[in-house]
DNA sequence: ATTGACTCAGAAAACGTTTTCTTATACAAT
DNA sequence: ATTGTATAAGAAAACGTTTTCTGAGTCAAT
């Protein structure tokens, strides 16, 4: 049996309250010199507090839940990195539960979640549309983070697509590109109608005409990728740049590149989105806009825990902003070592306490 | 607030006691229609039990610690994804924390896991070799998955290395390869130590003579395959076929082959290990052995799960198999669609259900 | 008819905390 | 000197369960 106040208690001749105030920090007064002799003894007891008594007392846990739709996905583990890692500064755990997509499972989730002692609830990659009561009777605080589909919702945080695509087009503008291909993502993702309208406006900026012609759809798999740079090479003027809205359909733009007998970047430069592992070791390296996933999920804890301090409410969708990483399928000359990305954590403070403008 | 026990109880006339004990599954005779009357009651006020409370009292709470070394390590989210597939089924959630690979920090770690209230903790890729006093006092049951260091120790899932080479070695042989070079990775690992005796023991019983110059060591980074796939290409009868021991470094030693202008696998075949999605997605897609993640990381859940049920003792190190995964990267044809991956839980029962013989 | 054993319901204790309530002491103000 | 007011300690209640204990009722056996 592991030790408790009580024992405590025994051992230093104080009362079970006077050691409760000095080891869970109250701002009751306790008198130096017992406090002192108090924190020795747990210290040399090894007093850990029982969780679970002290939440049924408090209803508080310092515990929050993670509801992932699969933990699988790729972007999910740094999502919940990044809200781990600041959760943790903050003497906070992380209960994940996998709803594998399903809303069934999701509803079954949070029911779980939510008898469970947990103080709010972070939903990552969330994808369905449904409401639970459950989740409405209760008034746990909770973020969304990566929400995928429908229009912005109150305390979410999301890449920011319209800034990232807006950097890729425009660094192969200043390459000297004046025919840039687009291959879109499935058009009822919102972050794909983003990206596409980041690549129109900088075209526009540059006072490039908007071809119909040269943005091509894909379906965000590697093969539509193939297929939809195979098209634009059709052309009977061909881009000389492909930028595609993730890396997968990249890579097999670059494949199609190279089966229709060019070199990338040679002849047809390529820019990905998302900034996933393979684009580090692929052949050639693919240049490509990170998603800030680490700090996305760093920006959703730090508005979980501020909800959990200070109450719940109702705050604005928060854009977290990816950056350009040059390799080597632009034809630019590659970042140097010392351009850093900034650390992740003064990244998200930033963003989060300095609004953004709206893009 | 939340709906308890005693609302239950005042809105159906019964005893607190008595509508505990039909919604805790109470073995405690309760008459029907009482059980039924509750049942009812409890559902249409929306009963959830309150866990802080019922762990507090029972000293169990369906929940579990995981505790990895890093989330983003490649390996890692599967094995918690196969542990938390488990756990599911049987009402288990999980808390997971990072120990940054740092020993300070996993102490840490445990000491916090220990203070909630968990019924076990497993390691996922454990490195350290440090004892805690913490969790020697506690009789928390505990098991280890993936161990990457060290002896074999009690309550371990680990992949059966020697199996994989096995496969991997036997398939290059099978397909009339003569000489197969071998590129190791860091020789403390015992992964590699059980890789090396696979290849070696395969040749061995197919009369193949061992050369040591075919062994390159490597330290799992793709630079390094590249390295030691050009050491191989440069001997005067160099191998038509290099087996690495992940798949990493497969792919370095693949560049390696192209530089020197041949080609994979006409000229040289190559197989790596652990089946990274990179191999899918490379070209040519890598042949390589299947890292059974998300099955070892079931057989984990199940084996503590156990633990908590039948009380914590020592059971041996368990090893799990991969499969052989044919691709293009060693010139057989390619296996059909139709050769499936048996479903990863009938394949984890079997395994721990039924012992293994030794390697 | 009395006892004994058995069933099943409710009362109450217990789990380990935090926090409200009570009280003793010290000290200041009259 | 007496009262009043802080101060800081301990006693006890409370959180929502589970489980032990107690007891009322039924039934069987004598």
């Amino acid at each position: 049996m592991s030790v408790k106040l009580e024992d405590i208690a025994r051992e230093t001749g104080f009362s079970i309250s006077t050691v409760s105030r000095v080891l869970s920090n109250s701002d009751y007064p306790v008198s130096e010199q017992i406090r002192e002799k108090v924190l020795s003894i747990a210290e040399t007891m090894g007093y850990e507090p029982n969780i679970a008594a002290r939440s049924l007392r408090t209803d508080r846990t310092n515990t929050i839940g993670i509801i992932v739709d699969d933990l699988l996905s790729p972007f999910t583990p740094p999502i919940v990195r990044g809200i781990q890692d600041t959760l943790n500064e903050n003497g906070f755990l992380s209960l994940i539960v996998n709803s594998d997509w399903d809303p069934d499972q999701e509803q079954a989730a949070i029911k779980t979640l939510l008898s469970r002692p947990v103080d709010g609830i972070i939903f990552v990659e969330y994808s369905h549309q449904t409401t639970s009561d459950v989740l409405e009777r209760s008034n746990k605080p909770r973020v969304f983070v990566h929400r995928l589909f429908g229009s912005p919702i109150k305390n979410s945080v999301v890449p920011d697509d319209y800034h990232g695509a807006s950097l890729a087009t425009e660094h192969l503008i200043n390459l000297g590109h004046q025919r840039i291909g687009y291959i879109n993502g499935p058009e009822n993702w919102h972050t794909c109608r983003a990206r596409l309208r980041g690549y129109q406006d900088i075209l526009a900026s540059h006072n490039l005409p908007f071809e119909p012609l040269l943005v091509q759809p894909g379906d965000w798999e590697i093969e539509s990728g193939y297929a939809a740079a195979k098209n634009l090479l059709s052309h009977n003027e061909r881009p000389t740049a492909i930028f595609a809205a993730n890396d997968s359909m990249a890579l097999g733009a670059i494949y199609a590149i190279q089966d229709a007998g060019l070199n990338v970047p040679e002849d047809v430069a390529v820019v990905g989105y998302d900034n996933r592992n393979f684009t580090k070791t692929v052949r050639p390296r693919i240049t490509t806009v990170s998603m800030p996933v680490i700090e996305m999920g760093g920006v959703a804890a730090e508005l979980l825990l501020r909800q959990i301090a200070e109450g719940r409410k109702e705050e604005e969708e928060i854009k977290v902003k990816g950056q350009l990483i040059i390799r080597e399928t632009c034809g630019a000359p590659e970042a140097s070592q010392t351009q850093q990305e900034p650390d992740s954590r003064t990244l998200f403070r930033r963003v989060l306490f300095h609004k953004q403008p709206e893009d």
